[in-house]
Parts: structure tokens; sequence; C-alpha cells
DNA sequence: TGTACATCAGTGAACGCGCGTTCACTGATGTAC
DNA sequence: TGTACATCAGTGAACGCGCGTTCACTGATGTAC
């Protein structure tokens, strides 16, 4: 099902790594036409989805902006679930971009405390940005869709950006042996991102990672009005308590 | 709008406290009938709510259930978005119940930590047994729909219920003094949920609440899956580390 | 190099379904004199 | 107590709109000999 999906990646891939595609104009127009398309339709459905929300995201609506007939997005997209899927995989990897960049930015990499508070930041700006794209991921499940295997790797970059701080703060290198599993965290998770933190830390890492989009949820749904007057001068502080519970900074 | 939510509350608050609704059998007739209608729609709205979720509540099949034509629910409820209130309210009024009965249950008092581990875990068992219904009120905002100013006092029951224990916990009696503003906080947050809650602690009770229901959020819409194993044992040790960061316990 | 065939993009019509909301109307229930 | 009138519940048809998906088809683009 998620054929078509692969194939996009794959030719963006292509295009990337392919420098002198113009050395064979001939072979392939009909290929470079697809791809063009392939990246037009997943903008207009980028577009419709910030503007609309998943919810009012249509197949014939996208199909009417690019002035084409419904039928014709078939040819690109098996189903809406698959259209859903590609802006999944989109939305994960922006809002993943914007963490590792935030944090490639601290130019001192020794200092954890602000490479963390660059991230934490980074995910508000970028869900306060993209809301809907933010809502897509982190809200509530789209009805009748399961996401597929393949949404998994561009789901973690975020968790990952942090963790490595935390590994960083923590003076772990990459060779850490992992620790013995807790039974309350998967070994997966000990032996990838958290290899090697000593239980007590990963636990609190994890809450940390679930208190910081928490937070941004709800100033984002609206939780917090009538609570927070200076929502940046709040989050601000909760950033630096977040930080403290992780254990990157002494109390 | 809303004034037939009002009369429908203040039916079922008629219901509740005049007994002898018997005695006048003649006058009201209508009037009862009316209100057993709305409350066999709410109910029935309810249940597809639970079912299919926000996004395929529908008026029409709404009306299909209860046998009666999709036209004659506006006798009832004016447009599918005041069904929609009359069920944010309800739900709101559920999980905050739990919340307080979980409370009211801990017969030592004085075991405040006791008290926060009983909230805490009837709003997770809420969640997962209610997933539409929470997801309804925590989850995405429905597109189109903005809560009205009606449901907020339905929507802080858990937080005073959270809150209470707090001041419990740190002994503060219903005549403390208010904290000066901090800024960040609101004067209505601080003069009554938090009123004498020191801010340093207000803050930290507002991260652990926000906290919990990260974590609830994050298990009921899939978030966790492939780096938790055993979810109810890391659930109770989150309570735990949030209870001491909260200040109910000395670490 | 030219021709025959296969592949593919896009069309247009249709299927079958759903929805919220309005409106004129019938009949029953309550109310006032 | 009985009658005239007003209120209200529920009907049925309609408006106007949307959607995802299928299918037979045309015409252009590529491929193999």
């Amino acid at each position: 099902v998620l054929s078509i999906v692969y194939t996009v990646l794959e030719m963006c891939e292509d295009d990337a790594v392919e420098p002198d595609v113009d050395a064979r104009p001939v072979a392939g127009v009909r290929a470079r036409a697809r791809a063009a398309l392939v990246a037009e339709i997943t903008e207009t459905a980028r577009r419709h989805l910030a503007e609309q929300g998943a919810a009012g995201l249509s197949l014939r609506a996208i199909a009417r902006d690019l002035g084409m007939v419904s039928s014709a997005i078939y040819r690109y997209f098996p189903s809406r679930d698959d259209l859903l899927t590609a802006l999944i995989i989109e939305a994960y990897d922006s809002i993943g971009g914007a963490a590792e960049q935030a944090d490639a930015a601290v130019a001192d990499r020794a200092n954890v405390l602000a490479r963390w508070r660059a991230v934490c930041h980074a995910v508000r700006q970028w869900a306060k940005a993209n809301p809907h794209e933010y809502a897509l991921v982190y809200g509530s499940p789209v009805p009748g869709y399961v996401a597929p295997q393949a949404t998994v790797p561009h789901a973690t970059r975020v968790s990952f950006v942090l963790a490595g701080i935390l590994r960083d703060g923590l003076r772990l290198g990459p060779d850490a042996a992992p620790q013995p599993s807790t039974g309350l965290l998967t070994d997966e998770l000990l032996e990838t991102a958290l290899v090697g933190v000593p239980e007590e830390h990963a636990v609190r890492a994890l809450m940390a990672w679930m208190e910081l989009f928490g937070i941004v949820t709800f100033e984002l749904f609206g939780q917090l009005v009538g609570a927070v007057d200076d929502a940046d001068a709040f989050f601000d502080r909760c950033v630096s308590e977040m930080a403290v519970s992780v254990g990157l900074v002494g109390t």
C-alpha cells in the first residue's frame, strides 16, 4: 500500500544524490514530471492541512486546487490514507529537523543546558507556527487511520536529539554499555537513544519529554487560558525546571 | 445560543432537588417528556462519541438511532455545536467527578501522597475507559468549534482536586493570604485554586498537572509504543516522581 | 532511423453515500376565559 | 366544566453541499525491434 510513498522518497533522494541529472535528459522525463507532481500534490495537501486541519483534508479539494480532475490523484496516491501518511512523515521530519537544527546551532557543545533550552524552544516555536501539523502527529489520532510502521523513524527524531543532549550532559560516550533492563522501559529504548543512561535518569528523561509535549499541547489547545499570563516566560521557566529534574544542571 | 444547555442543566437540577415531583403530576408533563428526550439524545450522542469519536458525530445518525426524523433534533438542540458543548461539559464533569471521588475515598486526609496517587490513577483510568471523551476535551480542538465560556467551571474540576491536595500538603488553610502576583500566572489562579501557594510550588504544580495529562495523552495516543514495557508500573513511577517534584513528599 | 506496440497521465461521468439545516405542515397537548 | 386558542413535538420533503473511489476511455510519451 505504501509503495508510492517509498517511491516518492526514493525519487527525492535520487534528485539529491544524482547531481548530473541533466546529463541524461531523455530518460526519465516522465519520471521527473511524475516526481514533480507528487511534490505538488503533497505541497497542496500540506497547505490545506495547515489551513483547515486534517479533518478538512480532501482529495477532491486538492485536485481542484491543482486544476485537475479528482480521479487523477489516484495516479499518484492509491488512497487518502497514503496521502495522510506522507503528510505525517513530513510533519515529523519538519519538527525533528527544527529540533536538530536548534541543537546544532549551539556552538559550545559542552553547554548542555543551552542546547536543552534551544531544542525545547524550537519544539514550541514549531508547534505554534504549524498548529495543524502538530495536532496531526501529537493530537488526537485520526479516526480510522493507523500509522504504518514506516513513520516510526521519523517520529523519533526529536526524542533522539533530547536524548543526545542528556547523554552528553552525563558524559556518556557512544560506546557506553547498555544498562540492565528495568522492566519499565523497552530494551530497544535502553539500547539506542538512552544507551548507558542509568534507569533513574532514563525515567526522568522520558518524563521531561512527555512534559515538554504536554506543556506545548496544553498551550496550543487552549487549556492554559486563564491560568498563565506570560506564556513565553512561563514556558521558559518550565524548561529550566525540567533541565534540573532531568539532571542537566545541579539544583 | 446556549440557552438550551442551561435549560437542560436546570431541569436536571430540578429533578434532583425536587423529590415530590409526583405531587404535581399535571403541570409539566410536556416539560418532563422534553427533559427525558434531551437526556436520551445526549446519551445516544455520548454513545456515538464513545464508539466513533467526535468526527463521526452526526445529528442524523442520532435521530436514526432514536427512531425519529433528523429535523426533530432541532426541537432540542439548536445546532450540532450545542450538542457538542453538552458532550464536552459531560466529559469534563465525568473526569472531574472521578477525580473528586478518588480523592474523597482516601480516608486518611492527611496522607496527601495517597490522595495524589489516587487522583492521578483515577484520571488515567478514566481516560483509558473513555478514550474518545478524553480526546474530545484534551485532544485536538474540534475544527470550527470554539468552546463557550460555560464549559470553564467544568473543565477546572480536576485541577481543583489536585490543587486542594497540594494545599493540604503545604498545610495551607482556606484562609491563606494570596501570594503576590508573579507575572507568570494569572491572579485568578493565585486567588482561587492556588491561593496561598508560594510561586515556586505553584509553577511546579502547574507543571505536574500538565505532565500528568501529557503522560496520559502520550500513552493513549500511542506515542509510548516501543518505549515503555510495563505501562502501569511506568505510570505509577511517574506519579511518585511528580509527587516529589511538587513538594508532597521529601526526597 | 522508422515503425509497432506497450505504458502511462489525465478525463469525465457515474456510483453510492453522507451531512446540517430549513420549512410548511399535522395533530396532540396545554392554557385562559 | 367546557370551549377557543396558543403552544409545542414531530413529520416529510427538499436544498445544497460534500466526499472517496471506480471505470472505460483518449491521447500522448516512451521502448523494442
